[in-house]
DNA sequence: GCCAACGTTGGC
DNA sequence: GCCAACGTTGGC
């Protein structure tokens, strides 16, 4: 199993957002890195394990856990002038763009704000910490998804 | 293949 | 809203 951690602006899609949709499942569109594309296409199993973290917020951090409920296909909304998302150079008979399916698991039961995740040594290899990262999807090591649950209960400093 | 210009991300 | 960092584009 791996795990992950992707981001999201909650204006736009938080997870109280994913928690009510049907099924809370919903497809993680949009993704225009090739990156983020590749990890998406290649390396997402179903059921591998996904921190959502909010980003481009008030108060940015994981907020909750999900887990991945279909693996890679075509990102439809590529396909649509009239989506945010079109890209002409993308069509159904050579997708250029893959999309992965999301389920809620759980809300974390306080959220982890980037700014105390920045100070632990243990999570200084977590590229969503380094300086300048604009990853939207990352891999997450085994170790840095128990450290950062066990921040979960917590208190911070 | 280089690299300047440009657009986007995202913390602050 | 600002702007640093980064990815992409396109002229040469």
């Amino acid at each position: 199993m791996n795990y992950w951690l992707m981001k999201s602006e909650p204006d736009t899609f938080g997870i109280n957002d994913l928690c009510n949709r049907p099924n809370q499942t919903e497809h993680w569109d949009g993704v225009r890195n090739y990156q983020a594309r590749n990890m998406m296409r290649d390396d997402m199993k179903l059921g591998d394990q996904v921190f959502f973290y909010h980003s481009n917020c008030e108060e940015p951090g994981i907020v909750g856990i999900m887990e991945i409920a279909k693996e890679g296909y075509p990102d439809f909304s590529a396909f649509f002038p009239t989506d945010t998302h079109f890209d002409p150079k993308s069509d159904p008979e050579h997708p250029r763009w893959i999309m992965v399916d999301v389920k809620y698991v759980r809300t974390l039961s306080r959220e982890i704000p980037l700014k105390e995740l920045k100070g632990y040594e243990q999570l200084a290899e977590l590229p969503l910490v380094r300086r300048g990262n604009r990853l939207s999807i990352m891999p997450v090591s085994k170790e840095q998804w128990d450290f950062i649950l066990s921040l979960e209960a917590q208190r911070p400093d």
